[in-house]
DNA sequence: CGGTGGGTTGAGGTATTTCAAGGCTCGTGG
DNA sequence: CCACGAGCCTTGAAATACCTCAACCCACCG
């Protein structure tokens, strides 16, 4: 159960035309398209922003750093989804490739264009970064107010909302991102995530009765399955 | 020094305007005042988002609840700031009075009506989205990975550039509130405040060589200044 | 003048971090 | 083919930053 891969995910549909020009063929928009190896760095904090991304095919990561190297990753970006969208001309976020990637981009210069005259753009714009505050905002709280338990748990329902790729969930990113972009430490987040995951391994089992069957000791597993 | 008042600031300028209407002379835009008491709700989380708040005199305080009780302060508003300001049809904070608070408040629909024709306006919506995102970006960072120092550090900081009245920093939120807003306790909130309090006190008077002077020793302060 | 609502401070408890070790998988090179 | 190291994950034990509980002070107010 949500075993970690490195290699690509299945194909999705999603284009960037999801920035609502449906109503327009979208006209001079170019349409790239570029790939980054693991790790990369696709674009960095303070760097000026004149892309716009879409992710095509694996993951990517972006967060912030403190000098001393402490990491607050902000978001993680999944197949279909738009990163890298800014307003003032430097990108606010280190991004880099979690696993291998595709991207999508377009310059951010001609959307800006299109948007000017296509006030259907123009809002989805606007939605675009609503919902990334909003997901901001969320966090907020996690960081702010909730327990590690509660973090991990809340991480991996949002992951199983956003990437229900088929019965089991195949996280693409290592313990370290997860800790990161949770506010705590790998291995708290790696001691919790096997907690939940024997917890929920015992509801899909047969929901022991709360003296727990002494046979099936969480402690002592012997089959790595 | 950052003593806390409880009446009302200093007087200042600012008028809803700030939305980019400096082109038409704000034609059908309604301008209605209200104000409330110290402590009172002036929208709840959930609640259909009509009208769109600036603060006029005082502070508002906005914040998600978890059901039980533990609460993340998301922002202050202060003289001048706009709130309340939503994409979706539902707030996604409760926002409170700090202090006696009174504020400026527009009909979202006519706003929205002028951002249509106006894309000064729109543009305008867009980049105030986008300095809320920025800021909770930022303070990410902060509940994910600072110390309690470095938050109540940050927290001064943020507020010596946003109120500076003149010389003193007259803080309108109660203890309670900082530590809400930095995901902290009551307790540890008010303990570096304190601390952070007597170490400017020594950069003020005459700072002191690295080995503190013997004389001075700060956990004996029998001066109560 | 007692009560209430902040604020401060201390002492003890604990959730989380830190430090350290070991296991597993995988790719590389002998 | 196997030894080897690197990277990642897991787990334990000790340390600690922060929280909890509790007391006290002070200003304000009916």
């Amino acid at each position: 159960m949500f075993a970690r891969i490195t290699n690509d995910p299945p194909s999705h549909p999603g284009v960037l035309c999801e920035f609502g020009m449906a109503s327009v063929p979208n006209p001079q928009i170019t349409l790239n398209e570029y790939t980054y190896k693991k790790g990369m760095e696709i674009f960095g904090e303070k760097e000026p922003a004149d892309y716009v991304y879409q992710v095509k095919t694996g993951a990517v990561r972006s967060y912030k750093l403190l000098s001393d190297g402490r990491r607050q990753i902000g978001a993680f970006h999944l197949v279909g989804d738009i990163f890298g969208l800014e307003n003032g001309s430097e990108h606010r976020f280190t991004a880099e490739a979690i696993v291998h990637t595709t991207v999508r981009l377009v310059k951010r210069r001609s959307l800006e264009l299109v948007a000017q005259s296509d006030a259907m753009v123009a809002r989805n714009l606007l939605s675009m970064t609503t919902s990334n505050l909003q997901h901001a905002e969320d966090h907020m709280l996690l960081l702010g107010r909730k327990t590690s338990l509660e973090r991990v748990a809340a991480f991996l329902l949002e992951m199983d909302k956003r990437l229900t790729a088929a019965g089991v969930m195949a996280l693409p990113m290592c313990r370290r991102d997860i800790a990161d972009y949770l506010g705590l430490t790998l291995e708290t987040a790696a001691r919790l995530a096997v907690a939940l995951q024997v917890s929920l391994d015992w509801l899909a089992f047969g929901m022991p009765r709360f003296p727990l069957p002494p046979s099936t000791d969480p402690t002592a597993r012997k089959d790595p399955r």
